[in-house]
DNA sequence: TGACTTTCTGTCAGTGGATGACAGTTCGTC
DNA sequence: GACGAACTGTCATCCACTGACAGAAAGTCA
């Protein structure tokens, strides 16, 4: 039952927002669309715009679940392109939601806001698996950016089934980012 | 006088966030404490965090004109890396004010979420500067990365003056990560 | 100097996000 | 049917943030 109702507001909080936009619409509005109290609302989500990324937050702790199974001694860049492997089959999975989010997040900047400090969180959960480092912080956050030019480029093209494809193109030109003349 | 005001603003907030913390700050001690009303506050910042990151706000567009300023044909990392330099110079001219925005940034995870979102800012001033795309965008955030890298290093060895050295020793760093065995 | 315009500020009123406290309700369990 | 735990509604409150209006300060030009 209570999954039923998270599930509701968040469906309820998407579709307002897309008709009338992030700010008009109010977290007592989208409870009483759904039936209960602005004060439950906050009950499920720590903020307004949690509610429309609930649905992808255990992604973060799902990859550093799996980033932490890896064998140990593994260089980094292997391990955590081995545990984002099951971020490819999430969206793989369910690629209607991931492109929801994805809409909302670049038609409305409070919410792309949010988004990024969750993502920070997912860095942190990530580095720490790894034996946190500023250098460990930062192969961790390049990755992140791969994946999320992944993403884009799954959002663009409507086809996320090949989201590992294209994260490995992203690495790829990282290298010839950073190589010169590679 | 309109500066001399918002720099006292900044001071006042920082100093008390440092003392009672962010969330015990509220917007309307600060003004009254330099002398302005709450509603003053707000025509000075937009929100509550921008009041202490205003300071370091001027970089990321400072940066991208220095970008602009880049001979056409240039690869994008040595373009970004001769960019950054303005930012390593910035940092090197008044390195007390970036070491207190860091510590704040630390200790409070509201203030980590805005600078997230100056930084992707940032990073798509840059971005549209090379001539936007997704790998651009994903050059751009992987250079801030290391830019931020850079600064936690100078950041925990209280020298700000190594800046340059450090951003080219964590692009180093990206290097060996990125391509096997290097 | 005085009239005019611009810019900045204070006051007031209001919206809405978010939280704590308490009471009532639902629901599974014994 | 009694009990306890989890869940919800109600009420009260705080504070970030905004629009509208009026007054003060400061610069401009005649």
């Amino acid at each position: 039952m209570k999954e039923t109702i998270r599930a509701e507001l968040t469906a309820a909080a998407m579709r307002s927002i897309e008709e009338v936009g992030f700010a008009a619409t109010t977290a007592s509005a989208i409870a009483a669309s759904v039936g209960v109290t602005e004060r439950t609302f906050f009950r499920y989500f720590a903020t307004k715009e949690d509610a429309v990324l609930q649905p992808i937050e255990a992604l973060g702790p799902a990859i550093a679940g799996e980033l932490r199974r890896r064998p140990p001694g593994e260089a980094p860049l292997p391990a955590l392109r081995a545990a984002f492997e099951v971020a490819v089959d999430s969206v793989a999975a369910d690629p209607a939601t991931m492109a929801a989010v994805m809409r909302l997040n670049r038609s409305e900047p409070a919410l792309r806001g949010r988004h990024l400090q969750q993502q920070d969180l997912w860095v942190s959960g990530l580095a720490e698996a790894l034996g946190d480092s500023p250098e460990i912080r930062m192969f961790c956050g390049v990755m992140m950016l791969a994946w999320e030019t992944a993403l884009t480029r799954c959002y663009e093209r409507d086809d996320f089934t090949r989201a590992g494809a294209e994260l490995d193109a992203a690495l790829a030109e990282l290298r010839s980012f950073v190589s010169p003349a590679g």
